[in-house]
RNA sequence: UCCAGCGUAGCUCAGUGGUAGAGCGGUCGGCUGUUAACCGAUUGGUCGUAGGUUCGAAUCCUACCGCUGGAGCCA
């Protein structure tokens, strides 16, 4: 097996995650991190150190004849330091490799108000110095799997074709009138509206912060033919829940010449795409979340890829439910949303399994989605997982431009200012579907964290925008 | 927004009408190739905020604030 080196200059030495990776001893070896814990013994001390390149932390043997052996003494937790010394192999049980040090370098001292401890902390906790939560070793992982998981998401489209589209986060649109929005203006407009400088409105019209690029990119997918976009969206919903975050991001890829069934099969390969991907470069991390956040998450991982999802229509689902012994709260019924309670059944002790369920009522479905022929139910299908419930929802968009109009004057919008909209069914209209993957609801559940202010940096949440 | 629960030391919690507590952390000392080390000592509080009841309130009541869980909506 051969060692994995890792480019190395003046500025940038190697990273502790590597250093464990060697295979023989090295002389010489420069690493720098943060002081995890400090342990003194009689002639000597140990140094847990971490620089975030993994789970794992380097031991350094500080020796008490180092010259600046005094300031190791005073190191506290949460220091940080720069280490030059010689790799070994390691005395003491739990580590392969020790770094005796043959000098220490304090570049910034912490004091004894460092808020982490090597020991226990709530998500709660944490959640209130979220600056320093990354340091700890739940969310270094967390946060590690979420560079992965973004990573995975690229390389699934590109590696298919498909072309990148950045949407405007600022919008113009309401969008499907689904969910509050966010008003875009400038601070002087806000602070003084009769302000002759500043215009009543920046751009001319009413502003808003994006809930979806999904229009944008069927104009896109209607000249790229496969599309997708990955970035920041915005729902001023005042929902407080596990589930919900007022900033998230979301990925919507668009495909034209593609029907709700071949929508439904890249939505199924997607998720065991990230789960597998997430699987094979994250195993350290997962371990972690297996041992102190959820028991079950290998077996339900490993579960995920190895059988078929199912799909049924949504009147099959209705059929399931109503035909289950189990005494929901909310009624069961053709025409009605399927609640959370529904959807745990069907996921968690029916199939035990994700399932897709597809053509819906009409009524409980936005202007854009495809009529089917029945007249009754259009192209739209749900994605649904153990343990977060809905994680995809998307639809075979209507193509048909007389229909959609017909559904635009349904809904009261105003056709005007679509226009844009319904060119693309003026001039080579196809049909053409896509759907919406939450990313931090992918998140936690391929880390089992069952918060979503857990997987995100700082999150933004109604009454809660510090940092 | 609705329902429920919780706010006591830096952290996790006990205390449910009568002197404010424990473990961990921090500090000091001891011991030690240690691993969430160990042993001894010590430090640490406007009991979320404001009112009220009471001889007396962390404890009972009211309002507010914050947090958590669930629901709705959704991704």
């Amino acid at each position: 097996m051969s060692e994995v080196e890792e480019p190395r200059t003046m500025t940038m030495p190697a990273t502790i995650k590597n250093v464990l990776q060697r295979t023989r001893p090295v002389a010489d070896l420069q690493v720098q991190g943060w002081v995890r814990t400090r342990r003194d013994s009689k002639d000597f001390s140990f140094i847990e150190l971490n620089d975030g390149s993994s789970l794992k932390n380097l031991q350094v043997i500080a020796k008490s004849t180092l010259p600046e052996y005094s300031e190791v003494l005073r190191l506290m937790t949460g220091a940080s330091i720069r280490v030059h010394g010689d790799l070994v192999a390691s005395q003491g049980k739990g580590q392969a490799w020790e770094l005796v040090a043959d000098r220490i370098e304090v570049i910034g001292q912490s004091d004894d108000s460092y808020p982490l401890q090597k020991k226990g902390h709530t998500p709660e906790f944490l959640r209130e110095i979220a600056h320093l939560r990354p340091r700890s070793n739940l969310f270094g992982a967390v946060f590690r799997v979420r560079s992965k998981l973004a990573f995975a998401i690229h390389r699934f489209f590109q590696e298919r074709g498909f072309v990148y589209v950045h949407t405007p986060v600022i919008t113009g649109s309401d969008c499907e009138g689904a969910g509050e929005l966010f008003r875009v203006s400038t601070t002087t407009s806000a602070k003084n509206p009769q302000n002759d400088d500043a215009p009543a409105e920046f751009f001319g019209r009413p502003t808003f912060l994006s809930v979806s690029g999904q229009l944008e990119a069927e104009a896109f997918a209607c000249a790229f033919s496969k599309v997708y976009t990955f970035g920041p969206t915005f729902r001023a919903e005042n929902s407080n829940t596990s589930r919900h975050a007022s900033e998230f991001w979301m990925i919507e890829p668009e495909m034209a010449f593609c029907d709700l069934a071949c929508n439904m099969d890249l939505a199924e390969e997607l998720v065991k795409y990230l789960v597998r991907r997430t699987r094979e470069e994250c195993a350290e991390d997962l371990e972690l979340f297996a041992r102190f956040v959820d028991k079950e998450l290998l077996t339900r991982l490993d579960f995920v890829l190895a059988r078929p999802f199912h799909r049924i229509t949504y009147s099959e689902a209705i059929e399931l439910l109503s035909a289950s012994a189990e005494n929901f709260s909310f009624p069961v019924k053709y025409g009605l949303n399927l609640q959370s309670e529904h959807e745990r059944w069907l996921t968690e002790k029916h199939f035990k399994s994700p399932v897709t369920i597809f053509n819906y009522p009409r009524e409980i479905k936005p202007f854009y989605m495809r009529a089917n022929d029945d007249g009754k139910t259009v192209a739209a299908m749900d994605l649904l997982v153990p343990g977060i419930g809905e994680i995809v929802g998307g639809s075979q968009r209507e193509e048909r431009l007389e229909v959609l109009r017909q559904n635009m004057r349904q809904h009261q919008m105003n056709e005007a200012e679509y226009k844009w909209y319904l060119d693309l069914r003026r001039y080579g209209t196809v049909p053409h579907s896509g759907f919406g993957l939450g990313f931090e609801r992918m998140l936690m559940f391929v880390t089992g964290v069952p918060n979503i202010r857990d997987v995100i940096p700082f999150a933004r949440t109604p009454g809660n925008a510090e940092f």
